[in-house]
DNA sequence: GTTTTTAGTGCATTTCTCGGATGAATTGCC
DNA sequence: GGCAATTCATCCGAGAAATGCACTAAAAAC
């Protein structure tokens, strides 16, 4: 039987076979090791790619009439340390226009507006009770986004796209948040919402996903390709970054550890389950845990203060916490087999139960695997969902 | 600071840059297409690739010249239905040479061998102690391998790669089995002992991930690319396929499901530690359990042959083993929002079984998750690592 | 000051693809 | 039976792109 429809290839951007195709895809070759390495020499980029020198410099010709590309004022040492011309580095130019990265949580909106590059130029939070106003958390994103622009000298008909972040699972498929945790935000689909206030694209993920990406990219999971990101805090969530790139899953809403069954008989969980994980270990829990010895008004930053002070029942409860963590993620680890684990969310960067967890990877986990991943705290802290929103956007416009 | 030292890009197979890499892409389209489509007209391959008539007609004549391609005789009918001149159909040259598939199970060496796309020509199952005797099972192996050869009528110098399943979790490095499971397999380095005796290159992985590859490619996944295979044996191991990929984790022992820990205080597991899932589901326990109100001889054939006569003792075994296997698969499922489990092993066609686990994933994974994803029984059977062997073994040489 | 070493750039050459023209083989219509 | 229509395959010239080589430029080493 001939399959007489075979579905013309659609041509990517522009032509149809390939020639041009191969044009493109070297200078890509070139932008994108300029992306990741840095100012580089002809020579250096004919090195990386593999291309003849010619060629590259028939390529960065191109790009530099083209606007994509500058050539630096300094000179590098040539090749290996001594002797030879020194060579003319070329950097990417610092794209025109730029992107906002939009941080929905449950109590607060920040947002940040960068160049087409991912630098941050300006950046904001403000409170707000997101879970009860969905509608004025977005119009307070949206004014906040203006806002931004105008202080990063950027107009907003130059704002090419926008990431955003929200506290729950985004089904791929309908764009719609897939379970009710967010009562304010039945049956928005949050992007649409934001474009039409801002008539700009907006895509959105969830907090573990971004928070995940802004770790892989530029945090602490710098170089690694197989990663888990937690994030601990009203909610407790997980973004699976495996082969480098997020795992999302079929629908969209992969990395959902935080309703995994430790008690049958447990406390009740917003999911409608008993004995949830996230019921044992989030921040509002711990904190109640907490406040009858305390004091009421205790806060994450409070506690956060006190495990580096070494205060022995704020370290047992932390530490406690991510035992339990560490239960689920000995599962998960033992499926994954992952390198590296990036604690993050407002409890992420507590070294007690960074050590938890650790304790209940070696207890639980194949010695294996557990001897393979590695445990730490994230370097973005709670900025981390809007450095992975902008980097969402910037994905979206596309590095160059 | 400058990249001094990129690594020069391997031209990969044979050139550096790119000219006939275009050519060699180009090629790969071809055959790809043909792979997948079946015998074809150059104009189909020219439709379907999206190449112009000329570069294709071309690049079949390169083929065609190098033995990978042939013309069919008979012609088909010209593109829709009537009038026109009938096109020449091409497809793959059967490859010369082949390949072979081998299993090593605990009681049992299958082995198979397979002409290089894949069709299997000779397969034959000997019962071996494996575990006690790792050696000898190799030399067994070996003989079996040479015996088929002969039988698909493959001369040995023409065999190109085998592939080998092991029933352990190999580490990506070492190539050494990563755990104490298998006793008599202490210090070997399977895929080299194997390759020892057979002078011919052999790739091993374990059983679950082979599985996996080969219900992804030739069973029930197929079409499908999140899919978790979960193989229900003596042991209970799963491979875990992302994006069409598998996914062997940093170290390569990713899909260690069977050392979830139920209960605190259970039964002591051969990995050392207590209550493992594997000490409540895998296929001894269960006979185990069946035996004492059937039958000391009590095989998983029959208990296979009861579950589908309606036993309602077997069948409430089996579905509470599912269960829990279900729990399991659960929380897994929460994290990958996969598409598909396929249950292979002795017991994976089990329908109580299958009944079990989807019982546990709609009570305990959440909503959204178990609804993305179906179970089903694999297609394969206890053929599955034999087959994924072979596919590991095709994979080496190259599908052309 | 000469040599050595590395960087960057023209020019001729080769490789590869594309589009149109040409020939081939079959169906359908008069 | 003959002729138009249609589809398939191939030949030929044009154009695009990468490469190798030769050449100049610029600095350090001797």
């Amino acid at each position: 039987m001939n399959c007489r429809s075979l579905p013309h290839v659609s041509g990517s951007t522009q032509r149809r076979g390939s020639l041009e195709r191969l044009r493109t895809g070297n200078r890509r070759a070139v932008t994108g090791l300029l992306a990741t390495e840095g100012p580089l020499s002809r020579a250096d980029l004919a090195r990386g790619t593999g291309l003849s020198r010619t060629t590259v410099s028939s390529l960065v010709r191109d790009l530099i009439e083209s606007g994509h590309v500058v050539e630096t004022e300094d000179r590098g040492t040539p090749y290996k340390g001594g002797s030879g011309r020194p060579p003319l580095l070329v950097r990417l130019a610092t794209p025109s226009g730029g992107v906002a990265g939009v941080d929905v949580g449950h109590r607060h909106v920040r947002v940040a507006v960068a160049d087409r590059s991912g630098a941050i130029l300006a950046e904001a939070e403000t409170a707000v009770d997101v879970d009860a106003h969905g509608a004025g958390a977005l119009d307070e994103a949206a004014k906040m986004v203006r806002a931004m622009a105008r202080k990063a000298e950027i107009p907003m008909t130059d704002l090419q796209a926008v990431g955003m972040c929200v506290p729950a699972p985004i089904d791929r498929r309908s764009a719609q948040i897939s379970s009710g945790i967010l009562p304010g935000w039945r049956d928005l689909v949050p992007s649409e919402e934001l474009e039409r206030r801002l008539k700009i694209p907006v895509v959105a993920d969830n907090d573990a996903n971004l928070g995940a990406l802004a770790e892989l990219h530029h945090g602490a999971g710098h170089g690694t390709s197989d990663v888990i990101y937690v994030k601990v805090a009203s909610g407790l969530g997980a973004g699976i970054i495996l082969g480098g790139r997020l795992h999302r899953g079929t629908t969209g809403i992969a990395g959902e550890i935080g309703h995994v069954q430790l008690h049958e008989d447990g406390r009740v969980c917003r999911c409608g389950n008993r004995g949830c994980l996230e019921t044992e270990a989030s921040a509002p829990r711990l904190l109640s845990l907490l406040r009858p010895a305390y004091d009421d008004d205790l806060t994450t930053e409070r506690v956060l203060e006190l495990d580096l002070l070494g205060d022995a029942g704020v370290r047992r409860v932390l530490s406690d916490a991510g035992r339990t963590i560490g239960r689920a993620l000995a599962d998960l680890c033992n499926s994954l087999n992952p390198e590296m684990i990036v604690m993050g969310g407002s409890l992420g960067s507590s070294p007690a139960m960074v050590e938890g967890i650790r304790a209940s990877l070696d207890r639980y986990a194949q010695p294996a695997t557990a001897a393979a991943v590695r445990v730490v705290s994230g370097q973005l802290g709670d900025r981390a969902e809007v450095v992975g929103a902008v980097a969402l956007a910037v994905a979206r416009v596309g590095a160059i």
